[in-house]
RNA sequence: CGACACCGGGUCGU
DNA sequence: ACGACCCGGTGTCG
C-alpha cells in the first residue's frame, strides 16, 4: 500500500518524485501545491497530463464541526466564494465531506460578484454530489446565501415576481431560481458559520475558490451583466 | 491679516506648525480635530496651552455650500442626527459657521428616534447661536425638517391641533411647536443637502452626532416615549 | 404609491 | 482607511 511515485502538478519545480522527501520539497511552503500519490508511475504520470480539479484523500482528523465523521447518514458540505475586486475576477470552492473520503472542487470566473460565487458554489456543490439519498449538513459563511433559504426570503422573492420588500428588484434570481429547485428535492441543512475564524475547511474553500479566481483561462459567468 | 502659527490641540500630533500644510496633515480625518491659526507664535502656544472647548478657526477654503466665507452678513449652520437602532441611543451635531470662526456643539440621548435627532439637532442650533441679527442659513439633510417648515407642514398641524390630513396625529408635536417659535424670531433659510454625499461639514456633523450617541452617561430625551 | 433620513446583519475586496 | 455586493427593518411625511 506503499506510494513509491509523488505527482507535483503545482510546486516549485512540477514533475514525478520517487520519495516524498523530494516531493515534499518542491510542495512545502509553495502557494497552493497540487499533488498526488501514486503506487506505479504510470498512474503519476497519467493524473500529471490532467490534474483537472483537486481531489484529496480522506483525511480522518475530526473537527469541530465535521461531525460528520462519525455520522454516516450525513453529508457534509462547506462552500465559499470570492471575487477579486468584487466586481472582477471570482471563484467558489467546495468540500466534500463524504463518510469514507474527501473531495474538492472549485472553478473560476472571468467576470462576477461575491455574492454570486457564494450562491454558485452552494449550486454547485448540490449538483455535483455523488451520494443522494443521505441527509446533506452545509456550511457557508455568507449569510445572503443562508438567509435567503432558511428565512424564505427566495421563496418570497419568488411569490412577488422577484421583486424585494423595499420594492427594488432582486438580485442574480438565475441562481436563486436553480438553488431553490436543487432545495425542493433535497434532504439539506443550511448553516452559517462566520468565515476566517479558522475552521479548517471554510478555510480550505477559501483558498480553493481564490486560487481558482486567479486561474487563467477562466469561463464567463454567463448570469453576471 | 495672515495666518501663521496654527496650533493642533487634538491631532494625529499635536504641537503648533507654521503652515497650514503641515496643520492639516494632523487634523484632516482625525476624530474630533481641535486646532486654530495664529498670527504670531506666542498666541498659538498660549492657546494650547488652555484649548477649551471645541472651537475650530475659521476655514479659508471656498466650499459649495459654505459661501457665507464671503458673506460676512450670513451664518452658516449645518446640523445632522442620527439613531443607532431608530429607536436607540442617538444624538445630534452642529457646525456653527461664523463670520470669523467655526463651533461645534453635540449631545447624546440614551432612547430616540432618528427624526427627533434631526429636528433637535436644529433646535439646539438656534437657541445656541452667539449672533442674533444676522441671517441665518440652515443646512439639514432631513426633508422631515425642511419640508415641515418651508412646505408648512408644521403649521398646518399646529392649527388642526396636531390632527393630520390623514386623521392620525402628527408626531414630535413637542419639538415642532418648539421648532416653530425658534423660528418665527429669526430670519432663517432651510435648505436641504443630500446625506453621505461628500459634504465636508454635513460628515462632519454626521460624525459628531454618532460620536455623541456612543457616549456614556447620555441624558435622556424626555419628549420619546 | 413616493420621498428623505436612521440604521441592523453578512460577505467580498482595494 | 475606503468601497462594492446583498439583504432585513424603523422613523416620518405627502
Amino acid at each position: 500500500m506503499s506510494k513509491k511515485y509523488y505527482a507535483v502538478a503545482k510546486g516549485i519545480k512540477p514533475g514525478i518524485y520517487s520519495t516524498w522527501e523530494e516531493a515534499k520539497a518542491q510542495v512545502e511552503g509553495y502557494k497552493n501545491p497540487l499533488y498526488k500519490g501514486f503506487s506505479s508511475k504510470k498512474e503519476a504520470e497519467e493524473w500529471l497530463k490532467n490534474p483537472s480539479f483537486s481531489k484529496t484523500p480522506a483525511n480522518n482528523k475530526k473537527d469541530e464541526y465535521a461531525d460528520a465523521d462519525n455520522d454516516t447518514e450525513v453529508i457534509t458540505i462547506y462552500t465559499d466564494g470570492c471575487s477579486l475586486g468584487n466586481p472582477g475576477p471570482g471563484g467558489f470552492g467546495i468540500v466534500f465531506i463524504y463518510p469514507d473520503k474527501i473531495e474538492e472542487l472549485s472553478a473560476g470566473f472571468s467576470m462576477t460578484t461575491n455574492n454570486r460565487m457564494e450562491l454558485m458554489g452552494v449550486i454547485e456543490a448540490l449538483k455535483n454530489l455523488k451520494i443522494k439519498d443521505k441527509k446533506i449538513r452545509l456550511w457557508t459563511d455568507s449569510s445572503y446565501v443562508v438567509n435567503g433559504i432558511t428565512k424564505g426570503w427566495a421563496k418570497k422573492w419568488q411569490k412577488n415576481n422577484w421583486i424585494k420588500s423595499d420594492k427594488s428588484p432582486a438580485l442574480n434570481k438565475d441562481l436563486w431560481e436553480e438553488l431553490l429547485s436543487l432545495v425542493e428535492r433535497l434532504d439539506i441543512e443550511f448553516n452559517w458559520i462566520k468565515g476566517h475564524a479558522g475552521n479548517k475547511y471554510n478555510e480550505r474553500c477559501d483558498r480553493l475558490a481564490v486560487e481558482a479566481a486567479k486561474g487563467e483561462n477562466l469561463s464567463r459567468d454567463y448570469g453576471y451583466k
